[in-house]
DNA sequence: CTGAAAGCGCTTACAG
DNA sequence: CTGAAAGCGCTTACAG
């Protein structure tokens, strides 16, 4: 059925079909609208999209871009020995922030009418090309771990608005949007001192070199140095640990904190990803530390599984629900407006607190 | 850039062109081939591939189909009071289980030169539409924890082939990938006799009642049953227990265990999903049970976080990557050989023995 | 091996 | 408010 064939039956034009179907009420009187509509319903007459996109030259199609964090050569390497830790390396939703991310951000944009096209990719060059295959209306890509000179350069080249999740490009017109990292950066090792803590150690996602290359966790690593600058407490009793962001590299992390002695040990761990906190723990616990009284831990992401751990963790709360609405309702905007640009929007971000921070060991509140 | 731009710049016509690009290497020179090519990769140009569908009448679109587990209705209630709680309810990737497994099959499909459409529908209704507006190829479904008898109908009447994960619907002719379900529930049962358990309970992901309308919990029930039967214990020793799916259900899970006489309460459980058993185990443990010494658990997905957790998870283990796998390749069997029909493709499960399984309580090997 | 022409099912100025 | 016609960028028989 098509709409040439509803138009014969309603004894109208295409046209009129047409803009019954697209709801251009101010350009049909409400008589033929009941009569064409009552015919569409009948028949259940659904439109072609490939049509419409052809011939309108845009396609309702959203572009969900989510980065593969090793390069295609790494994962080829790796799948001649391995091929099942090759799948999931390639496997971009075993990350439960970036799979729970996803899942919200369907739910709104079709909420919002578009259809979602979901795409991994390696390299940025995967982008345009899809970009020019389905003209998509709008991209919204999570941001790649690590930062890439290259990448970028092709992003600048978007034929239609991107919105970038967790980073905010000020030189590129890109839309995005984030969490005040800083803050909750901040809020964190606040927290941790509050308890007492002098001796608090930062773990990032990223090796300790590659930091700065990441925006996001560059801001929540400044945001804990500023918390201790105000505290009083020296830079050079800062400590920056870095690992991978899986459960698995929590645990690496954890298996490291256990390697020190007691006198080197930090007495709290502001972590920057729920993820490997929940690992660490895991793994301290095994080897015989009480979290949270030989060691506190603050996470950061709020996961649903985090309030579910034994003990339940503290830690910084993104509301991903709304960060979701806020890519979704930005994108939308800058579709309807393509002059827009540069927009970012950045959602706050607030402590939760649970059972993983406690007194310093040998701390007595007031002493 | 357009084909017939290419064409009139290569002094051919738009057809050869099209061959070109399609890799229909018989029907151009070898010569010619080269030259249209060399102009294409010039311009890097890429083809439209709404024009493309509409005049082949296929889309290269598989529909990734994800059900929301309740209804409509049930979430705008939901939303009244709790507007978090019901965007949660509506994502249906916050579930471990079906965001691995989607993150596998975007990535096979994307091998198979396929696009994704990600979609989450409350009703089958939803399906038909989408397929119809965008001529799609193919479609996978996530099981529907829940059969229904409409959405059943509903999806009998695809235009397209449908690979249905987790279920086989012999009437259907649907195309189908699942597991060893029954073997499984067999295999998790028979461990946890061999360590000398006799009250072994079995906990589905759904209530009791309702366990016969999902085929995989049913079969793992089975499998259960059967294991018990050929051990020599009664079925009135078997126990079946329900609960929803995810972390905080396997909590309540842990809390009714716990709420029992010692005397009543299971020394084993045979767990139909990791989620449940590691919220289970976190509740249980909190609860001053000891995981495995005074109560075995075994589960069942073998997740990436089931090794993580502690203990790590004695599981059944599903190759989800193989199962990825085989529903890409049926899918792209069918697309290509439309006579196909009701190959259902069965992956199997092996035990993993990990941390949860000891000896019963007062059981002693060899008494 | 190559081409000219028709057609896929819509939308979009342009006219009235 | 409504229509006839052209066109979006491809593929597909049909011919040669």
């Amino acid at each position: 059925m098509t709409l040439k064939e509803i138009a014969e039956e309603a004894g109208v034009s295409a046209m009129t079909v047409s803009n019954v179907i697209n709801h251009n009420d101010a350009k049909v009187s409400e008589e033929t609208r009941k009569r064409v509509q009552a015919i569409i319903d009948k028949y259940r007459y659904v439109p072609n999209m490939s049509a419409r996109s052809l011939s309108a030259r845009n396609s309702r199609i959203i572009a969900l871009l989510l980065p593969v964090d090793v390069t295609k050569e790494q994962v080829e390497e790796v799948a001649k020995t391995d091929p099942l830790r090759a799948a999931i390396m390639k496997n971009t939703l075993s990350d439960y922030y970036v799979s729970v991310m996803v899942g919200y951000l369907e739910s709104k944009l079709k909420d919002l009418g578009y259809y979602i096209m979901l795409r991994s990719f390696f390299h940025a060059d995967e982008i345009l090309e899809l970009q020019r295959h389905w003209q998509v209306d709008g991209c919204i890509m999570l941001l790649p771990k690590i930062e890439d000179e290259e990448n970028r350069k092709i992003l600048a080249q978007s034929r239609c608005p991107v919105v970038i999740i967790d980073r905010n490009y000020p030189d590129l017109k890109m839309l995005s949007v984030g969490v005040n990292d800083y803050r909750g950066g901040y809020l964190a090792t606040q927290e941790c001192m509050r308890y007492g803590h002098r001796r608090i150690a930062f773990v990032s996602t990223v090796e300790p070199e590659r930091v700065t290359l990441s925006t996001v966790i560059h801001s929540r690593y400044q945001g804990y140095l500023a918390a201790l600058r105000d505290a009083g407490i020296p830079e050079k009793d800062s400590q920056l640990l870095g690992f991978s962001s899986t459960l698995l590299d929590g645990r690496h992390c954890g298996e490291y904190i256990l390697s020190l002695s007691p006198e080197e040990r930090p007495t709290a761990l502001v972590v920057a990803s729920d993820t490997i906190a929940i690992g660490a723990i895991a793994a301290m616990k095994e080897g015989g530390l009480r979290v949270p009284e030989d060691i506190s831990v603050v996470g950061y992401d709020d996961l649903p599984m985090s309030s579910l751990v034994d003990p339940a963790l503290t830690t910084i709360s993104q509301d991903l629900d709304a960060k979701a609405s806020a890519a979704g309702a930005l994108l939308k905007m800058a579709i309807d407006d393509p002059q827009m640009e540069g927009e970012h929007i950045t959602i706050d971000v607030k402590l939760v607190e649970r059972g993983t921070v406690t007194w310093a060991p040998g701390y007595h509140a007031g002493s």
